[in-house]
DNA sequence: GCTTGGCTGTTTGTATACAAAATTTAACCT
DNA sequence: AGGTTAAATTTTGTATACAAACAGCCAAGC
């Protein structure tokens, strides 16, 4: 029952990232809110919110339309999440309790499960996906830093990373899972400076996994 | 004239940066509507801009108050930009024209002559910080990373790099120059892994000065 | 005395109405 | 026929009006 403003940001926000919303396509303020059943006010809203996280653009008297990234733009948010989610880690590392380690483990331990199995199930990969952003973001979260936390939220458009395990081969899919173990296992051993350094290679691992493929096209 | 919502962001974001707003004031969009002769709408959007910059904190059906920094978010806020100011070093370095490494060093004298003269007037401050801003500026820009450049942008509170300047002490004050000169060579030469390093260490050095300071209080 | 419940005033959230700007359409002139 | 201008339409920006949520307060009950 919360705001309109913030379920209609979401909804724009799914569609864009799912591809429902295509290519630098306009958002008519009056389109979506009749089409929502709302007013304007709550759509200019969300929007104005998707132009901050940079997932619209708009101009002054001429609407918003959803962004558009290329390669470049690729290569440079992965390049900035494999520093700040390497930071991450390194302050993670000295500041995670046993529980926490061990909740670490236990994903480890779920994504090998999902990965083993299921190899047919559709609902693989979303269940893949969804396991690493648990993961990811609980290295932050263990971080304790607010504002690294918004940096990197702001950085990582769901619909990438979901891509990121539509593109992955069966190879580089055990090597992600096998970086999360040794993230997990350098954390427990207390060494911050292996447990970014993995965590950067894993981050710029996935990032020549897509641009790989994306140069292809 | 341009969009009002514009204007009356700037009026608010200079006011909360200048300190004319205190403590963690609440911000009524009325009170500041009917003060400034307009409507609640462009204020409204205007604090949510503020909102997404981190200048103000919102809260459902609570309204905005200005937002605070502690000492820890110093901290953040400094680490964060050591790493990032020093990324864009090392992806600037390469890119560098001649006229650029020329445009910076010619900051530098100016900022050296600032430094050395006009110890009595109260402009000086000010005038080195805006320059300061201005070297920082160029290499982001000489970077080619826009998302970079927008992780930095909302990390820099303009409020704080003044500040920075007004608790330096003469010998911090030389050392931050001298940095600045030596990133400049280190970009001159090409050797992107010196000039990052050197910023990285600029940008410590500063939160260090600040920090000492805020701890006396 | 302390808590609890509802009342009132204030403030935010949403809808609608109107004005300004931009884009499209159409007509006009050469 | 082509291009230029002017009206018409669409769309954004701002203002205002109304509804819902919240905060403070007083009173009633335990």
């Amino acid at each position: 029952m919360a705001k309109i403003a913030t379920t209609v940001y979401e909804q724009i926000r799914t569609a864009i990232l799912n591809g429902e919303l295509s290519n630098s396509e306009r958002l008519v303020e009056e389109d979506l809110a009749v089409s929502l059943g709302i007013s304007r006010t709550p759509v200019r809203e969300a929007l104005r919110r998707l132009a901050a996280e940079g997932l619209v653009d708009v101009s002054p008297n001429r609407g918003a339309r959803v962004a558009e990234w290329d390669v470049h733009d690729l290569r440079e948010i992965f390049d900035l999440r494999s520093i700040l989610e390497s930071h991450a880690c390194e302050l993670a590392t000295p500041r995670a309790s046993a529980a926490e380690i061990e909740f670490l483990e236990n994903i480890c331990s779920e994504m090998e499960e999902l990965a083993r199995t299921d190899l047919a199930s559709d609902t693989r990969l979303p269940a893949l996906a969804a396991k690493n952003r648990i993961f990811h973001s609980k290295i932050i979260e263990i971080s304790n830093s607010t504002r690294l936390a918004l940096l990197i939220e702001t950085l990582i458009h769901v619909p990438i990373v979901m891509q990121t395990y539509k593109v992955y081969s069966p190879d580089a899919l055990e090597r992600s899972l096998r970086h999360h173990r040794e993230i997990v296992n350098a954390m427990k051993a207390g060494d911050e400076v292996w447990a970014s350094s993995v965590m950067r290679a894993h981050v710029l691992a996935a990032r020549e996994e897509i641009l790989g493929q994306d140069e292809s096209e």
